[in-house]
DNA sequence: AAATATACTTAACAGCGTTAAGAGGTGTCC
DNA sequence: GGACACCTCTTAACGCTGTTAAGTATATTT
């Protein structure tokens, strides 16, 4: 009776070459440039089977953006266990987040730079499980680190988390819109001075 | 012999009868929700009549961004005549960028947040008179004040002006993108927060 | 009065996301 | 074995989209 399972095994399998598909034409030509026709075409089915796996175009892209920041949890999971300096140990996530970014202009986009939906859920954008808050979260516990060692003066950290992310957001976010035609005055050197500037603005010693 | 002078009135006059059309409908609905054929019917013409004014969609909203970008302008204008400490008209300059983009958030979008057309035109971006970079020439103005008066550490002013750039696009951007759906601190704190932290970041004092 | 230029429209193309209805094979039960 | 139901997928269509080519009707010029 492994029919059922065998069935099942083969659902799961086209979900992911679906996955795959849209991942592929998603990473080379963006959001907008994506159909589901095209996806129906790569893996040569029909465009409305993809409808039976996913609800909508936004789902399905949802989900491939998901598997995408999944790695970048791993990223700052790994820079977590990293040994070092609780500054330099928030900075190296914060540089990693932006370059995540910089490598996967398409998800972080679709994440974080595109209208929500209509009819925006508000349990799945407040989600706690989602990358993107996962990603936050680990943010968040830097500087709680940071500020335990007197590393910050005494703010509320969930101001601070949110002055970082937005800042690190900041840089990401305009050197994938305009990555032409503004003449930056280097991509690294921006994304230091930004993790830097912040820092040193929420470090004690100053008013 | 007024004829001709009419007559250019009357092609002036129903080109700006569409740039309120569009923009009316774009303040409501934003980019993707704004089509050649729903401005066609707000004014009455036929869909292909836009087309003799402006080359497409992208040209026509453009064009309607650069007029309300045109109101920042004036405002960072304003505030560049108001008396005061060179730090205090940079960060009431810097607020007043996240307010203006909060206020119209799709224009914002459209201007600083979505993707440069496929054919990007180098000239278009770099050029020096468009309303965006106008807005950051009045940033770089200020940063450089403050700079002559020691209010900064010695640090190449095209870098410091593009961070501070980034940090209150950070903000912006990402207040107009999740708006709802995430437990913000408070967008006023959030502002004030980045600007500061920054500012505190790039003064003197602190290594 | 005929020719031309201007301003606009109609019709169409090729694409989009999405839904409703149907086809064809597989498994289940009488 | 045959009838029935289910599951998976497809075909056809709806109502949109931006955009172009061709045509019309009016006004100006010759």
């Amino acid at each position: 009776m492994g029919v059922k399972e065998r069935k099942a095994r083969q659902k799961k399998f086209l979900r992911q070459e679906i996955l795959d598909a849209a991942s592929e034409l998603f990473v080379k030509e963006g959001y907008e440039n994506v159909s589901m026709r095209r996806i129906a075409d790569k893996i040569e089915y029909s465009p409305t089977t993809i409808y039976l796996y996913f609800k909508d175009k936004a789902e399905l892209l949802e989900q491939v953006c998901q598997e995408t920041f999944a790695r970048l949890r791993q990223v700052l999971v790994r820079i977590e266990e990293l040994p070092g300096d609780p500054i330099e140990r928030l900075k190296r996530g914060l540089v990693a987040y932006v370059k995540f970014g910089l490598e996967n202009p398409h998800h972080y986009r679709a994440t974080f730079m595109m209208p929500i939906p209509e009819g925006f859920d508000e349990e799945k954008y407040a989600n706690p499980d989602s990358p993107g808050m996962q990603a936050f979260d680990f943010l968040r516990r830097r500087v709680y680190d940071c500020m335990a060692v007197g590393r910050f003066r005494k703010l509320d950290p969930e101001l601070v988390s949110q002055t970082l992310w937005a800042g690190v957001h900041g840089v990401t976010s305009l050197l994938i819109t305009h990555c032409k035609g503004f003449p930056w005055v280097g991509t690294d050197q921006l994304i230091h001075s930004m993790v830097d500037t912040l820092v040193a603005g929420l470090s004690p010693g100053k008013a």
